[in-house]
DNA sequence: TGACTCACG
DNA sequence: ACGTACGTGAGTCAG
């Protein structure tokens, strides 16, 4: 067998790539993507084809003598885009530490060097592949060299071989001919202009028939084509300087060193260090072998080892019998049991026990653990607490919280996701240990992945307890994690127990009285549209028969077509009948499925309604709530509103409502130290009045209703990171007018301009914007080559420190008021949270002692240069309450 | 599954 | 010149 040597073309590739693979970015905010896509193409190669010797070359910098020639006819290429640019010293690093060599010489293209190194090689007897993404190499083509043209189609890549019979079939000349076509057709990715009005048809053509450009001029007069012939006649001295573009050299100054391009173990230490970096979690495994035989870590990279035990008493005595400073714990749990439980030690044993095992039995023993003064660590405990019982959070780790307050855009916080970050690992994920069952199923069907996740889990909570708790307190976020969020989980898991007591009978009555509207509704739009069946929820049919058949006036908005959202209709013609029967059938469907009819299916054995409140899920430090989202009752309209009459106390019970008065702007007051906004604030006066009055210029006493209403306008604009076009669209005025409104606004608190530009310099610097309580939110979007990309990322950088420190207070104020309720041994029970508004259902003769809680927890949770106001309301519905 | 729409803060 | 407000979750349609 003949030796083998493989040639890539490092910049084609990655090109290809970048273009072919989604853009990703590891947490600090860095693009992976086509160093990702690179190494799947790189990878793959190597199992295929075995190569004794290996060769990427790369283009210099420094114009080569092609560029320089051409840049006189038409320019320079297109640039780079920036997400592209930053990866290539990327590659190349990480290349050259695992062992590939890489050649690139100045004055020489990749293509010159993979050129010469093939004929070379294929002189020399050995058999060579060139791998790039564009056609140019085709003229390399050779009875032993293989042209091979990877395809990244939706995410999977394909390799196109190209021969030299491969290439007369295909272009109709062989490769050697091949340099011709292109100096006739040209190619703008290559920078050879071609002869104008040639492209690869007529090009094909002629070569066909003439056999070679010389051949093609001796018989100019007989070409048809009048354009194209004079084109040629024109555009001879073209035809030649792109032959010579076109043509790769064989006879370069370059040489294949053996002992440099010799395959070896790629897969070393120190670029296991650069992927971990880099994130890229698919390719672990492949360097895993390499990163234990170097002893990086040996001790982590083994998995725990497993005793099973076979009852529930086994296991009880297992954490009774633990002694140490941590235990990873994990309980499967199936209402209000475990099913399955593992206790993971420091040396790595798990104790596992695949049986059922009261939550009464546990609760005694771990706490009979942390009396011992040991650490429990847990990932995601509150999924866990209906076992554990409660759990002083000092007392508690948990890695899925701590993971999200790190790296809080991240939409997974299941071990699979800690175990890569923290540990550097690669485990099974949960589709890989459980396919399609439920983990309630493998109890069953599938005791070993069970009993290997249950572990697993446990394992991991403990080892990555000391990577997440140094990362935490070295981006200063410890207090966030220790004094916010772990002292919530067992909050939100006591609120989603409480759940929300609802009249079922009720919400029928509203369901139906709904319907009825509903029918009316449709009857009368289905015969103004003249159309008897069309779907009136559907966008697609309802804009043809919006802006074909009754031609309003508007235009194309999304996508796949017109854009029928409440606003634009209302925006183009409020006042047409059937615009607001739409409206109409949509508030009043809205209000019946997603609301009265949703909302029923909720509704629990005792009426009561448990959603589930979200800790790790926004980008911000926001809770979120689902299943159901309670956070989006309702409230605008009173039709909507009427909703809230169904959610009531328990029999003696009132609700208590407590909500801050605009504490995202008295946020913003606060850090800016903007001294007009907070003297303002201190006035006590309605701030969207005297912002009012400042900016358009009125006394107090004369701002109108609609001033009123754009000046609240302007200062949510602020909130969200303002834009002239934003304001504008949401208020009905021009850009422009919207852009006075801004100068004027910022004129007037001169302290919030400053502060917002120095969020936006300060995230761009950083990478991330900052909480007053210190959470962060990275940003990646600031370093983005595109505007549209780059400008969300300024509204972010304004916006999201606003935002979460709101977000931080509430959370602090949830924590003591629980904590006060508790202390003080009240009955009365927080219920739901919905962002800047607290409810708490209790009897009605702890309603002064509740109101006095909440009010003095409220507004004690952050001191800041605004006092932080809000206002309580008590009812026996959440209608009456808020 | 993604796009659209709309409910809330 | 680019085309948008910030943060969520759910129901529906259509491919």
């Amino acid at each position: 067998m003949s030796e083998k040597l493989v040639l890539i073309d490092g910049h084609s590739i990655i090109n290809r790539a970048f273009y072919g693979v989604p853009d990703l970015t590891n947490a600090s905010g860095v693009h992976t993507g086509a160093v990702y896509g690179f190494l799947n193409i790189f990878f793959k190669l190597l199992d295929e084809e075995k190569p004794d010797y290996v060769v990427t070359a790369f283009d210099e910098h420094a114009p080569t003598f092609r560029h320089a020639i051409f840049a006189e006819y038409k320019g320079t290429r297109k640039p780079m885009p920036e997400e592209l640019k930053q990866q290539v010293p990327i590659l190349r690093n990480l290349l050259d530490v695992m062992g590939v060599q890489t050649i690139s010489v100045a004055g020489l293209e990749a293509d010159d060097i993979m050129g010469t190194l093939a004929k070379r090689a294929q002189a020399d007897g050995m058999s060579v592949s060139i791998v790039s993404g564009d056609r140019d190499l085709l003229q390399i083509a050779d009875e032993h060299i293989l042209i091979r043209i990877p395809k990244t189609k939706s995410g999977n890549t394909t390799i196109e071989d190209y021969t030299p019979d491969r290439v007369e079939q295909e272009f109709g000349v062989d490769p050697e001919r091949f340099i011709q076509l292109k100096a006739l057709m040209g190619d703008s990715s290559d920078n050879i202009p071609g002869v104008p009005k040639i492209g690869p048809k007529t090009a094909a053509d002629l070569m066909k028939n003439y056999g070679t450009i010389d051949g093609i001029y001796e018989h100019l007069d007989e070409i048809k084509g009048n354009a194209v012939r004079e084109s040629l006649r024109e555009h001879r001295d073209l035809a030649d300087l792109s032959f010579t573009l076109a043509r790769i050299m064989t006879d370069a100054d370059v040489y294949l060193d053996k002992e440099k391009a010799a395959r070896r173990n790629y897969y070393t230490a120190e670029a296991y260090d650069i992927v971990k970096d880099l994130g890229l979690r698919s390719l672990y495994s492949r360097f895993d072998e390499a990163a234990k035989s170097a002893g990086i870590q040996a001790a982590k990279h083994t998995m725990p080892q497993i005793e099973s035990l076979d009852s529930a008493d086994a296991f009880i005595k297992a954490l009774e019998d633990f002694r140490g400073p941590e235990a990873g714990l994990h309980f499967s749990i199936d209402e209000g049991s475990a099913f399955a439980a593992a206790l993971c030690t420091e040396d790595r044993i798990c104790y596992y026990a695949g049986t059922d095992i009261s939550g009464r039995a546990l609760t005694g023993a771990l706490s009979a653990m942390t009396d011992r003064g040991t650490e429990l660590c847990f990932t995601d405990i509150k999924s866990q607490y209906d076992v554990t019982g409660f759990i002083e959070p000092y007392k508690l780790f948990d890695a899925a919280v701590g993971n999200y307050v790190l790296d809080p855009l991240s939409a997974e916080h299941d071990i699979e996701n800690i175990a890569n970050a923290y540990l550097g690992m690669n485990i099974l994920s949960m589709k890989e240990r459980f396919g399609k069952l439920t983990i309630k199923e493998s109890f069953f069907a599938s005791p070993d992945a069970l009993k290997s996740y249950t572990c697993d889990s446990a394992f991991i909570s403990l080892m990555s307890r000391e990577p997440v708790m140094d990362a935490l307190s070295k981006t200063g976020q410890l207090s966030v994690y220790t004094d916010i969020e772990m002292p919530l989980t067992y909050i939100l898991y006591d609120m989603e127990k409480n759940g929300i007591l609802v009249k079922a009978g009720e919400l029928t009555a509203y369901s139906e009285r709904l319907a009825a509207r509903i029918e009316e509704l449709e009857k009368k739009i289905h015969e103004e549209s003249g159309e008897a069946d069309f779907n009136i929820n559907s966008p697609k049919q309802l804009g043809v028969i919006l802006f074909e058949k009754m031609g309003l006036q508007g235009g194309k908005k999304t996508k796949t077509g017109y854009s029928t959202s409440a606003d634009v209709l209302e925006k183009l013609s409020p006042e047409v009948p059937f615009v607001r029967d739409i409206l109409e059938y949509r508030a009043l469907t809205k209000l019946k499925s997603t609301y009265a009819d949703g909302l029923k299916g909720y509704i629990g054995p005792d009426g009561r309604i448990r959603c589930h409140f979200n800790q790790m899920v926004t980008a911000t430090g926001r809770i979120s709530s689902s299943d159901p989202n309670l956070q989006n009752i309702p409230v605008r309209t009173e039709l909507g509103r009427e909703l809230r009459k169904v959610f009531i106390p328990a029999e003696g019970c009132v609700f208590t409502d407590a909500d801050y008065s605009q504490i995202e702007l008295r946020v913003l007051a606060s850090l800016s130290g903007d001294e007009s906004l907070i003297d303002s604030y201190r006035s006590g006066e309605d701030i969207h009045k005297i912002t009012a009055s400042k900016v358009f210029g009125v006394p107090l006493d004369e701002v109108t209703d609609t001033l009123r209403r754009n000046a609240k306008a302007v200062n949510f604009g602020i909130v969200y990171g303002i834009s002239s076009f934003g304001l504008g669209e949401n208020i009905g005025i021009s850009r422009k007018e919207a852009g006075e409104y801004i100068k004027k606004y910022f004129e007037n608190f001169p302290g919030l301009k400053a502060y917002l530009d120095g969020l936006v310099e300060s995230a761009r610097e950083k990478g991330y914007s900052e909480t007053y309580f210190g959470r962060r939110r990275p940003i990646p979007e600031l370093k983005n080559s595109n505007f549209m990309t780059r400008s969300f990322g300024e509204r972010v950088a304004m916006n999201a420190p606003i935002q979460g420190t709101a977000a931080d207070i509430i959370k602090v104020a949830m924590i003591s008021v629980w904590n006060e309720l508790r202390n003080r041994n009240l009955k009365s029970r927080l219920i739901l949270q919905v962002h800047d508004e607290l409810l708490i259902e209790g009897p009605e003769e702890e309603l002064s002692d509740v109101r006095n809680i909440l009010s003095e927890c409220m507004e004690k949770a952050a001191d800041l240069a605004v006092k932080l106001e809000i206002s309580i309301d008590t009812g026996k519905s959440w209608y009456e309450a808020h």
